[in-house]
DNA sequence: GAAATTTGACCATG
DNA sequence: CATGGTCAAATTTC
């Protein structure tokens, strides 16, 4: 339902947004280097999600099918290596993560599990708080050998009630504090009802609206979030990206060192469906999030384009 | 008072 | 036995 008129503004976006940066292209100032590239970013994630309409649009018609969210788009060849997607399928080139190899070769009896790599990058102000409506709950934190920061265990709100099994893990990178990564183990089963359906809003969400608001209010800073890598295997059933609704996972999260930096970061991240690190290492896909980070040495440049995912879903 | 988070203990696995 | 993941009581927040 009103998935055409989202899909027209989402493309309405899209097209600004490449105004904007037309505009940006003819300042020469290295200033709006970045602004140029978090325009491009947004570009981007604008037309992966047009085109996940339109996928989901086609998969809709096409029956309840989970898997196979129209290839007929460009984007979706991305998910491709559904049979054969073996731990060995990885790249070289994934730079990040040995601890994450391990997790590869062990089970196949896992659920879906995949991870992102997000970078929060000071300097621009995005859209406030996102979220797909996923609600997570912190079921443990866990000093990781080597590691600096502690990760965070999550899992679905809804587990008590609808046995949704998802869960994620967030780690924060030691030496480079604007990089999470974050695993996703298990889809979402429980219903999108009591998730609010993916729907980045400015407007006052209930759950962890309140401390992103707070948040937002209190610092300044806006930070750039941006998908770099996304890793997925073992799954025996094709993309784990089948079900885009499923993967339209966003989040808020609040990530607190009682002791030493008190970072308090949050992001959230825009639907996003494709990257695949099989066709290129990245690239393909920079959702649009926004991030609170506690540093101050970041300097806001503002340029408001309002780029906002809130009237779509 | 309910719901969410924190945190040490416990468990599973290699 | 060391490490990572989960449980659950205590604590905090709403």
């Amino acid at each position: 339902m009103g998935d055409s008129k989202s899909l027209i503004h989402e493309l309405l976006q899209g097209l600004e947004l490449t105004r904007q940066l037309q505009l940006y292209l003819n300042v020469p100032s290295s200033s709006s280097n970045e602004t140029r590239e978090l325009l491009i970013q947004q570009i981007i994630t604008t037309f992966e999600k047009a085109l996940q309409m339109v996928n989901r649009k086609g998969h809709v018609a096409e029956s309840s099918q989970q898997q196979q969210p129209a290839r007929t788009v460009g984007i979706r060849m991305l998910d491709s290596p559904p049979l054969s997607c073996s731990p060995k399928s990885e790249d070289s080139d994934r730079d990040f993560q040995d601890h994450h190899r391990n997790a590869f070769k062990k089970r196949n009896t896992m659920p879906i599990r995949w991870t992102k790599k997000i970078r929060v990058t000071p300097g621009v102000r995005v859209e406030g708080p996102l979220d797909d409506g996923y609600s997570w709950r912190k079921y443990g934190q866990k000093e990781i050998l080597g590691a600096l920061h502690p990760r965070g265990y999550y899992r679905c709100s809804h587990r008590n009630v609808e046995g949704c099994l998802a869960t994620k893990q967030v780690q924060r990178s030691d030496e480079d504090s604007t990089v999470f990564e974050i695993t996703y183990r298990g889809n979402h089963t429980c219903t999108m009802e009591s998730n609010v359906v993916a729907l980045p809003t400015l407007n006052p969400n209930e759950n962890q609206e309140t401390n992103v608001n707070t948040n937002l209010q209190s610092m300044r800073t806006g930070l750039r979030v941006q998908t770099e890598n996304l890793d997925f295997l073992d799954q025996p059933f094709g993309s784990i990206f089948s079900s885009p609704a499923v993967l339209e996972s966003s989040f808020v999260e609040n990530f607190n060192s009682p002791s030493a930096n008190s970072g308090i970061s949050q992001f959230s991240m825009s639907p996003n469906s494709s990257v695949f690190p099989n066709i290129t290492t990245s690239v393909a896909n920079t959702p649009t999030t926004s991030l609170e980070f506690p540093i101050d040495q970041f300097e806001f440049d503002r340029h408001n384009f309002t780029f906002d995912n809130s009237p779509f879903f």
